[in-house]
DNA sequence: TTAAATTGTAACAAAAAATGTTACAATTTA
DNA sequence: TAAATTGTAACATTTTTTGTTACAATTTAA
């Protein structure tokens, strides 16, 4: 699994934190995370595919929150990123390039798949009981300790 | 993460299933996997690290399990893999190259790890519940309603 | 209506990670 | 001594992830 987890989470809770000055730009938040305004606008589009932001062009233009961060959960930011369920929670298949008749690989990827079920249910859970309101709030009181 | 669970698994299961017929060789097992055979030796040194598989050079050579597939489970395997717990099981840290100070980033790494603890605990007490002749059984199970 | 700021996205580039290959010394057996 | 095999280093290739450039489209405001 990549790193969109963090990099959407990481916006989210700018965006939550910065919801009284207005749009915030790509540029901005790119700064923040080190990165450049391109990567930044394509995890945005994934969240405006969920319907959790929107963005405007133009002068004064940016990306604010389309829902009160009460109501948005972890979930829902995971969920907006896995859009297709591409990735394994747990344990990547074998990707090997040649195929082999009757292999026993998609065999233990499902097993494994079935043994990490439960682990997934359980994260899923974690992940829908935390608000965006109380992650942001997290993420503040862990940089003022960090100060 | 990778998948070497899946073939550090495969391996196992494919030692288990021979454990009568004397060592394998990793050209055995390559061959059955569609890879190459030092790929499989490679796992199979983390196994050998771990004091799971023994293997010899020579005629006559290949690899063994040194416990019963009564004793080990799959959790033995999973903690042969990662030994130094390089990977994070749910959520990739994001890499960005250019460090920014004061950043964000390890703070919502921190969080969704903490998010995800509960998760992590389920999965690795699925992983030792099961041991490798059960895991082995299932397989074959598989295998046959597959044909 | 024009200039400036901004998004959206395609196309490409670079870097990192994963996987595969070659080569060969060391080991083991017969 | 010959054959089979492991162990591992070094390198190659492929795939995935991340970053960059470029530019049309949109929006605001002077």
């Amino acid at each position: 699994m990549n790193s969109q987890m963090n990099l959407a989470s990481h916006v989210m809770a700018v965006l939550c934190h910065k919801i009284n000055e207005g749009a915030v730009t790509s540029d901005e938040l790119a700064e923040g995370f080190g990165t450049n305004p391109v990567v930044i606008r394509r995890i945005i589009s994934l969240l405006k595919d969920a319907s959790l932001v929107g963005s405007k062009a133009g002068v004064g233009g940016g990306s604010v929150l389309l829902k009160s961060p009460h109501e948005i959960t972890m979930l829902d930011i995971y969920n907006a990123i896995n859009l297709e369920n591409k990735t394994n929670i747990v344990f990547a298949k074998y990707s090997s390039r040649c195929e082999v008749g009757l292999s026993l690989a998609p065999i233990i990827s499902d097993l494994l798949d079935e043994i990490s079920a439960d682990a997934k249910k359980v994260l899923l859970k974690s992940l829908k009981k935390i608000t965006l309101f109380q992650f942001t709030k997290k993420v503040s009181r862990k940089l003022k300790k960090a100060i």
